[in-house]
DNA sequence: AATGAATGAGATTTCATTCAT
DNA sequence: TATGAATGAAATCTCATTCAT
């Protein structure tokens, strides 16, 4: 059976209400509804948790983060591959707040959530192994502590002003070179 | 007027019974109050909110974060104090849930806690710009960046295992380094 | 949209538990709410006030008074109907102490006992005046006075013992009468 | 040991405080003592319950009851005496609103309320057996009796409004006459 | 004896989640 | 499937009373 056109039309109001707000996984459900036009129980029965609303909202920008990892893969350079990977991705989890929850959270997600997540550490991991091959990354890092590394980043940035963004990524790129 | 016997009793207590809790902010007040015992008016009278706890749980970690910093400046090799100041106050930060929200949080403090906060960064200023002086450490980061790249650290740490500690840390201070 | 049964069976637990007590306006409502096996939120959300609870209690009384007061009319002498049902209402009074609250208090009403109240009060009215048209009673009081004299009265009787109260009624009723 | 000055004064300032409030049992003690410019517990030294404020609240106009009681013995006409010493007290009462429940309380009274008590016992008594002895009053009512009648009729009174204190009175006097 | 901060039982409110309709 | 009233656990507040100073 396929979705029913009415539901498909309540979860696509529900996310863009929830788009409306700042990420950070603290919307009141009930306000959500209202502001979604619908009711409290239709929120629960698309997204049963905070856990999946969270990885609904944030499919797209997984999605592109994804890409961006194989672009990366073309660029003849190894060490600009990487250092241009790194940036992307930190502004990616930038500008979606909740990605990193996304990113980091071991279980409860959606086939699709997890297959792309699989595919991004495939991709990244091939990128970060072809600069380590040219002695452009440290070899004792893997893309678990890449990833790490990316989201204490887009923390430290977080805490301070737009303007420390890049000086913090230099930070971090320079320490992971050989 | 002092305060009294009993209502010291009473706050000690109360943070003894916070202390057998994992720090997360989300201890239950009822439950806190009952392991204390106390009534729950009694926590609320004092700390009225989450964050007076809180501070009040890291005034001790706030205590030697200071003790450490002014070590370090009692170090004679610049480069050999940074390093160990920014090594130590990781330490403490993860040895202490809610440092971090209490450091960063520019508000809502007691009095104590936020001359502490600026006897430390004072401190902390100092052996920064003589580490930076030496050549030691990037002459454009500022104390403001070291905190912040310090709790960006904080949380890469608490993303991976035990082992990934000095992993980080040495990316951290490898990047900081001219 | 009418009641749902869930809300129903809540609301009458709730009563149950509350006829357990006393009636004098000071249970616990924690106690209510546990001995009725549902939250604190929930004899909230039925009972906002206390007001809103003690007028439920009084409701079944409050039909009875009402029917008693219709049975009366029918009574063909008017002195007999006059005097059975002051004696009829002051049992009723004495039965559920929560009823002269409900019966003096002017606002704060559902509708229903609104209704009945005035209902009530229309009956008792031309019981009195039909007694009154036969002078059988007093032609100077009211069916306002008859209620209060009536509220006295069951203040009376509650002074004293169980005895009390056939004598007490006596002299109020030899002092009605013309 | 006598009492000293600044207690007398304490508590002086604590009565005239209450006497601002129209007594009902239910002034907050904290705003009673803040009013008297006392501490809480000043007032709990003074009066250790409710029920000793205001016992000595009343105790004034206990004495005044006291004394028409005696003026009442004196009264020639056995009828005039009663009936005058019923609209008396119920005068009193009215004018006090916690007479009543030192007058009904048998328990927790001082030693002066309870002698107090018993002498207007005693010549209210003494009143009543005059005028049943005229045959101006139902001989089966007993002092008890009438003083719970004149609670019930002061009920009843402040229920309406001050227009029927007299015609209530007037019903409760016929209704006990023989 | 006087003080009022401190206490804790209980009252009331909030809100994420459930479930009858 | 959609709805939102209903639920109750937990949060928070109130206030009569106690007790250290």
């Amino acid at each position: 059976m396929t979705i029913r056109a009415d539901a498909l039309r309540s979860r696509e109001r529900i996310l863009a209400a929830a788009r409306d707000h700042p990420r950070g996984g603290d919307v009141r459900l009930n306000d959500l509804a209202r502001e979604a036009g619908v009711g409290v129980g239709t929120v629960y029965r698309h997204f049963p948790t905070q856990q999946a609303l969270t990885e609904a909202l944030s499919m797209g920008t997984l999605a592109r983060m994804l890409a961006a990892a194989r672009a990366a893969l073309s660029e003849p350079e190894a060490s600009v591959a990487f250092t241009g990977l790194v940036t992307e991705a930190l502004e990616l989890q930038l500008s979606d707040g909740g990605l990193q929850a996304v990113l980091m959270s071991p279980d409860g997600e959606s086939a699709e959530v997890r297959e792309t997540k699989q595919e991004i550490y495939a991709a990244f991991s091939a990128v970060l192994q072809r600069a380590q091959a040219e002695k452009a990354v440290r070899p004792e890092v893997n893309v678990i502590d890449i990833q790490h590394l990316i989201c204490g980043l887009e923390h430290s940035v977080r805490l301070g002003d737009e303007g420390s963004r890049d000086l913090y990524t230099a930070v971090i790129l320079a320490g992971l070179r050989c």
